[in-house]
Parts: C-alpha cells; structure tokens; sequence
DNA sequence: GACGACAAGTGGTATTGACCACCGGGGGAC
DNA sequence: GTCCCCCGGTGGTCAATACCACTTGTCGTC
C-alpha cells in the first residue's frame, strides 16, 4: 500500500533471489531505481535489516544475511509451526464440550463464572505421529454451530477469522516444564511422567478483547524451542538526569 | 551520543514519571522544545513505541503504555534476569576445572578436541533459594586465571568484558523439557525427577567468533518463561511476482 | 613487489517542508 | 437541551538535501 512497504517487499523479493552475503544495491541506487526518496528506502531496510533479512555494513554495503532462525514467538497456529519445520500437521479431536466456566476459566477469560464456554481438545500430530495436546477455551456465544468436524478440517485461526469475523493480534504466553501424566501419556503415546513442555496461552482482539484460553503439552523429546538471543539495549542515560530535572523533560 | 539516542532518554525519563495511559507531549512540541526535527523525534519514539513504552493513536496522541511483559528472549545473565524478577540473586561455585574439550565441545565452540576448555558450574539462588545449575564452557585461554571468587563476586559477562575484554553480543538458545536427575535433584534440593528446563546457549562476540556454550538447568516450580506474541508479518506481495520479473527487482 | 595515501562510494544521522487520514471537542443548528 | 458538523491538532508518510564516519579499491610512491 505505502511506498515504504512496496519497497520493503521489492527488496524482499530480491533478497530471496540472491545467495546469503550477496550485496543488495545501495540505498541511493534503489532509491533512483525505484523512485522513492532515500528515507523511504532506509524505511524499508530498516524493517528487513530488524527482522534478520539483512546486514548492513557501514562503508561497505547491505547484504543478504543468513537465513534467521526465529527470533522472537510469534503467534503461529498449531499448522503454521509445524510446516515451517518441515512437518506436516494434523489433528485428531479429543473432545469436545460446553460447559459453564467456572471461577477460574471465567476470570481468564473475563466473563461470568455461569457463562457457557468451548472446550475442544485436540491430538496435534506431525508427520503422523504424535507431537501435542492442546485444549482451546473460548466462550461459546464467540462460535456459534462449531463442529470437531470444523476444527479437523481447518485451522481454528482462519476459522474464527473467516467465519466467525474475530482477528486475533496478539496474545500472552507462559512456558513451563511440566511430565505428562495417564491421560495425556495415553493420548500421546509416551511413557508415564515424560518430560514435556506446558503452554498457556491467552489471546486477545483488535479491541483487546480476550477471545480464548489454550492450554498445550508438547512432547519434550519430538519439540525444542529454538531462539536468537540479542544483547539488551542498555539506557545510556546520565544517572542524576531524573535529580537535576523537576519540571518536565528538559 | 546522537540526537535520536539523547531524545530516546529523555522520553523514557518523562515516560518513567507519567502514569499508563497518559499522553507525551506531541512530536511537534518535543522536536520544538528538544531543538530536533521532527524525523529525529519520530525515531526515537519509534524505538520506544516498538520496545513497548508508548502506543501511538492517530489522530490522538502518543501515550504511555502499560508496563510491557518481555517481548522477546535477550542476552541477560541470570544476575539481571533474577533482579528484574524481583529476586536477589546469588552464586556458588560446584566445580571448576580445566580439561580438553572432547568431540563434542570442541565442535560446538569451534575449537581442537584437544583444546583445554574451562568448565565452571555454578548453583545459581534467588533470594537464598536455590533456582538453576548453570554450566560454563570457554576456551580456557581465553580466560587465564580466573578463579571461583571472580565467577561468585561478579557477574561472568561483566568481567568477560572488563577483564577480559570479550563483549558478546548476541546468540543462539535452545529450550527444553526435561527432569532432573541424581546429582541436579542434590544439588537444587529438589525430588529426583522434578521438572525442569534445560537451557544450552552459545554465544558469540562482535567479531562472530564463539564465546561460550552454556548449560543451564532451572527449576520447573519456580521458573517460568512469559513472553508477549506478536501476529506474524505478512508478505502482502503478488503471488507471481517472481515468475514475471526476471531482470532484478523491478 | 610492497606499502601507503587518497578518493569514491556506502550506510548513519539530521534538517526542513509538505500533505494525508484520523480523532475529539467545541460550537452551531435544531 | 441535544445532536451533529467542522476544524484544529495528532500521528503517518514522503521528498529533497546535507554532512559525517567508515570501508574499500586504486593509484602512486618507494
């Protein structure tokens, strides 16, 4: 839509046509080529430089870095992940009921503790086998006339997008470790007390409205989280400025 | 040092001192009462606003967001980790010994299998309570004449870089779910078998050289990760735009 | 042939000026 | 008194320009 992003795309395109630490052209010459002021391509690569596409080189040039590995958790659906890793995903339902929140699920999801609520558990499998359990919560009344059916045959995001007209933005996740006990061991076709990871997951709407509660165990022995660390920005900042200053920023 | 860095400061100590929810001033009224352009400022809240201080509204306003929840995973020793936790944190050496790397090792730090290789374990608290067993792996001759007193009255990293002048600035994490065994269940004061995570992070400096392979296993109960999820960007770009491009980028 | 100074080109920073879409409140119409 | 419109101010985008610090390759000197 924007210049800015029709330039960050341009170049995107260009990057993948390019072998890693190859050197894009130069900001000027994009900038002539494409008919965009500088500042807008600088925009522009600024943003691929952030997400990891490229390097820049003072004096040198920008390049095409190394293929990133996943730098911050993103909010990808089950599926999503799991074709990024080269597996192919697919779900067994577990279950698939309504009942009252209750205290607990209702706090999480801020309505009442008597509010009907989904509950649908699902067996994620990759490649044929095995890899978690997850347990999506979501008030009742968001989806009305969901079948397991539904939930086998497409991804509960795209579903809640397209059917339902719920955007997800964004979310809260906590991680722990966690050991599975009979019935997920069961489920999951692990011994007993199997190391496994414990995901919770909160997400929420354009409008900042919870939308559902997930909860997930994943196979400790077939699932690793993988991340690039980045050192810490540090203040810089003089450490008496708050003493000196009392009366606004200057 | 730059403008941009300066004006970045000089918000966040006004965002410090304003409550969520409340309004900066415009980014006219900071370019004029700073003496910087617009753009410069702009930048600066950019950053801010990405890091998760501000929100902007258009139309509206710029204001201070609520506290954020770590967005993404950084390079922080366990020292900054437990403080900004709220804990105290503290460290006892377990072992300390120098031995040749092995196959292993050796690969990972990209040195000789015969290279000697400082290996230093540390029981790591949060406020007198034992929270991880971390494991060092550095080249010993990178690290001549450290003793278990620098690694329990200072942070590693501090003195990697004041010492040693090694600054590391960035790495590669992977996570896992596991349960502890005889010696971490001793050690940690913990049943055998507890639920743990098992960290292993390599790092490297500037220069892209590998510093160190850290092993590092937290207590499941009293160690979670939370981390804030953020919608995936999208592409957004024409489907066929490479089949009918075939000469660079335009 | 080896070394070093120089120049061209690069990304980094900053300024000024302009227009747009959007939000919100105040003032007018009713 | 209530409603609605409009308009000032806000963030979002973009252009043209300038100077700096740095890299790198070249050309000259020795």
């Amino acid at each position: 839509m924007t210049k800015q992003s029709e330039t960050r795309d341009l170049v995107l395109d260009l990057v993948e046509r390019l072998d890693v630490g190859e050197a894009i052209p130069s900001e000027r010459q994009l900038s002539a080529d494409l008919g965009v002021s500088r500042l807008t391509v600088r925009a522009a690569l600024d943003d691929l430089a952030r997400e990891g596409y490229l390097v820049r080189r003072r004096g040198a040039g920008t390049f095409v870095s190394e293929p990133k590995i996943a730098q911050e958790l993103t909010m990808t659906s089950f599926t999503d992940d799991m074709r990024s890793r080269g597996l192919r995903p697919a779900s067994e339902t577990l279950e698939l009921r309504v009942s009252p929140a209750g205290a607990r699920l209702g706090r999480l999801l801020r309505v009442s503790p008597s509010e009907p609520v989904l509950i649908a558990s699902r067996l994620r499998l990759a490649d044929g086998e095995s890899m978690a359990i997850e347990t999506v919560h979501i008030r009742a009344s968001r989806v009305p006339g969901l079948t397991a059916r539904d939930l086998e045959q497409h991804s509960f995001y795209e579903l809640l997008d397209e059917r339902y007209g719920i955007e997800i933005v964004g979310g809260e996740q906590t991680i722990e470790p966690t050991v599975t006990d009979e019935d997920e061991s069961e489920a999951l076709g692990v011994p007993l007390h199997s190391p496994a990871f414990r995901f919770e997951r909160l997400t929420h709407s354009q409008a900042g409205e919870i939308v559902e509660f997930v909860e997930s165990i994943y196979r400790g022995d077939r699932y690793r989280l993988v991340t690039a660390l980045n050192r810490p920005r540090e203040r810089q900042r003089a450490r008496n400025a708050r003493a000196i200053s009392h009366d606004g920023y200057h």
